[in-house]
DNA sequence: CTAACTAAACTGACCAGTCAGTTCAAATAG
DNA sequence: CTATTTGAACTGACTGGTCAGTTTAGTTAG
């Protein structure tokens, strides 16, 4: 069970220690993240087997369970690096609170071009995400929740200017944008190329428009 | 490769004789279509084996190899299945045309309790969808074909009677309706169970509601 | 009588994880 | 400056097990 290699195991190591041990580690880490990302979003992460990983990577079957200390590991970690990407793109946004709107239309296109970008991890995110008994139910719960409060921040600026629909609950307005996000993404690189990004983000800003009210400010 | 067996093999059957034949057989791809919907579901397709299915559906193996040509056919047909259920539901309602924004209303929740009684083919869907190269690919083109055309026309009810903004796109917006109802009923499901349905289809709506202008209509 | 189904054994491929051993750059010693 | 040691990083053959699909001889039900 325990991986008893020879030297000290990295395999174990959480997140600490980036500047003073690893050599080659994170470079090797890295280009297993490229690989696995592109091999799992195609087919699946049960349809992918460690050793075309490896191969992919350029690194023998041994090299990944150094690193990971499993399969299952290897995922969770890689799970977590896409969405800290995908939260340093939606953080990029300055709130300058000029308009809130046009920040959350801006956010929706760094959503867009991450999906665009990232196309395996967003495979991969709404193949797994929603699996009940799953190994990485944790994982992406945390990642989840975290995604979603930036979302929601975002909406709540709106809120905080425009007059609302009170019939739409935040958190389901989060979840709608949220997913729609993945989908239109997922669905313009495999059945629409010809969808432009700004196509995209319009369908998807228009729940935003729609949960504005039409009659003017209620003037807080 | 090919299924050579012994019986008449009503494996190959694509849609045909569905009166004539089957005795026993109907009851049992009934259950077969629930064990593996259930299963599937949970785990995913290659998370499932056929030993599994058969023992769930309270069938021997060679069963389901009697009546299905393989575990991949199986799957085809399940994906058939749902969406002939899925189907029949958003036709249900009626397109009186009264108010087009009313019957999409209805079609959403429709949509919505789908996803509540069967939250297994959403997760399949949702899983299996986007995969490049995948067995299925030609059967999700087509399903989801099918399905896109309904929601299309109830958009166009809606931008028949209402102005409507010109920036959004049918099709990105049939993209985001149809990709919202799948994420948002999962999550509820998963993440959410104390949202309502009323919420749900109230978050789904404000793209609707988004999509139709707020200047006074255009008087056709 | 025959289509539908059973039960069980079998094949051949495939795969996660292991482990004994190799490499090599940097540290230490002479 | 050279020799030796250390250990992190990496290798790849191997193991124990799983699984899709097949086959066969027999049973059940319409």
């Amino acid at each position: 069970m325990t991986t008893s290699q020879s030297g000290g195991s990295p395999a174990g190591s959480g997140d600490a220690e980036k500047k003073l041990r690893p050599a080659r580690t994170n470079a090797t880490k890295q280009k297993l993240f490229e690989a696995s990302m592109e091999l799992i979003g195609e087919r699946g992460a049960a349809g992918v087997t460690v050793d075309e990983i490896a191969t992919a990577a350029g690194v023998s079957k041994g090299t990944v369970y150094y690193n990971f200390g499993s399969k299952s590991d290897l995922i969770a970690q890689l799970l977590r690096h896409g969405v800290d990407i995908l939260m340093a793109r939606l953080l990029s946004v300055r709130d300058d609170s000029a308009d809130p709107l046009a920040a959350m239309e801006e956010m929706i296109g760094q959503a867009m071009d991450f999906m665009a970008e990232y196309p395996s991890f967003a495979r991969l995110w709404v193949s797994e995400n929603w699996r009940t008994p799953s190994e990485w139910q944790d994982t992406f719960a945390e990642l989840r929740g975290r995604l979603l409060a930036v979302i929601g921040s975002a909406i709540d600026g709106v809120a905080a200017v425009y007059p609302v629909d009170p019939a739409v609950s935040r958190g389901s307005l989060e979840t709608a944008i949220f997913g729609a996000c993945f989908v239109v993404g997922l669905d313009r690189q495999t059945y629409n190329p010809e969808r432009t990004r700004e196509q995209s983000v319009a369908a998807i800003m228009a729940s935003m428009r729609g949960y504005v009210m039409k009659q003017p400010p209620a003037q807080a």
